[in-house]
DNA sequence: GTAACTGATGTCAGTTGCTGCCATCAGTAT
DNA sequence: ATACTGATGGCAGCAACTGACATCAGTTAC
């Protein structure tokens, strides 16, 4: 394999995820990872801050497609519907990755370091989401609440999504959990 | 200092506090803390399981607390409302750690990592205040949501108790910041 | 009262995540 | 050709963490 093979990056995230899934996240070395993509250690390091982040690439375009989303929502809308409606055009795009996010979701599952990394990216996701709603001229509490919410139902919604084997819709599945929120927290 | 002071824990705590308030998390080393408190590098590790820790130590009566509050609420109310009451009868025994809290505070809010390490406690909090509601036949996902929105107002009307420098009461603001909530949800 | 036991600690060596520094190599512009 | 740029390798080193074993104080058994 020669030095200058393309797509260095990707090959890294694809033995990441063969490695991490068959002998598990702590046994699993970066210089492992590194040989694996036919890459040194060090260059591993100059792609991903840390041995986490190889699973967590992606966070990024989506927090950025979905604060575009919300951003483009209707005026009118109350803030919690605006949330609703931004998470739900993002999510179409998840219909093709059920398998891999299902991988990846197992990986994660399996360890408490994993864990911590998804939950931060999810809180940074709910704070994005919470100043794109104040550029809105939302208020405070509501737009931090308002999003928390938003993050909240996503999770519920996506847990539920790579669970079911016959792939039924994002979308779908997030609107009844929306729905369900309303209902929890008018007290019923 | 003897082999045998007593109060080795806290004396790490307290120390480690020192520490990363005064030169920082990362310009912290593990030696140094133990150094502080009169015991090795090897002791630290046997006390917490890794650096973070020794900021989050109380996290587990803290739930265990919360737990039992919960099991003690009246059995007629809606879920939320069973966390609510839960929240705002332990919030009640924060008022004389207000001092301590925001110094605590202030150190995570400079770290990332440290900000992850409370995501990851505040999370575990959430899922067992979910399963203690199931334990009161609340079903899914009513009961992960309410779990969820609980932790999300205790976070925000937190927060607020953290700025405020006249003390105010945390059960107060609690209350304020469940009802933000149902007006948010509703669509207001 | 001494010996065995227990639990907290120290010491030391070793692994691994991660960083800084500098050399090297491929492609591109000059 | 030459210089420049950007991605990579190689190496040295720090600090987080672990395992194995010795040590010491307090307690219990005899």
């Amino acid at each position: 394999m020669g030095r200058w093979e393309p797509n260095a990056r990707g090959r890294l995230v694809e033995a990441a995820l063969e490695l991490y899934s068959s002998r598990g996240y702590d046994q699993t070395t970066v210089a492992e990872i590194a040989k694996r993509a036919g890459l040194s250690e060090r260059t591993f390091f100059r792609h991903f801050t840390d041995k986490r982040e190889v699973l967590f690439g992606g966070a990024s375009e989506f927090q950025e497609q979905l604060v575009r989303a919300l951003d483009n929502a209707p005026v009118a809308l109350p803030a919690i519907d605006v949330v609703a409606v931004a998470l739900e055009a993002i999510a179409g795009g998840f219909s093709e990755r059920h398998e891999f996010a299902r991988r990846r979701q197992t990986i994660i599952a399996e360890n408490a370091e994993l864990s911590e990394r998804e939950r931060i990216k999810l809180a940074s996701l709910a704070s994005a989401l919470a100043d794109a709603l104040r550029r809105r001229k939302v208020s405070e509490p509501a737009a931090t609440l308002a999003a928390e919410m938003g993050i909240a139902v996503f999770r519920v919604a996506f847990e539920r999504w790579i669970r079911e084997t016959n792939q039924p819709d994002l979308p779908h599945i997030l609107r009844g959990s929306f729905e369900e929120l309303k209902t929890v927290t008018a007290g019923k």
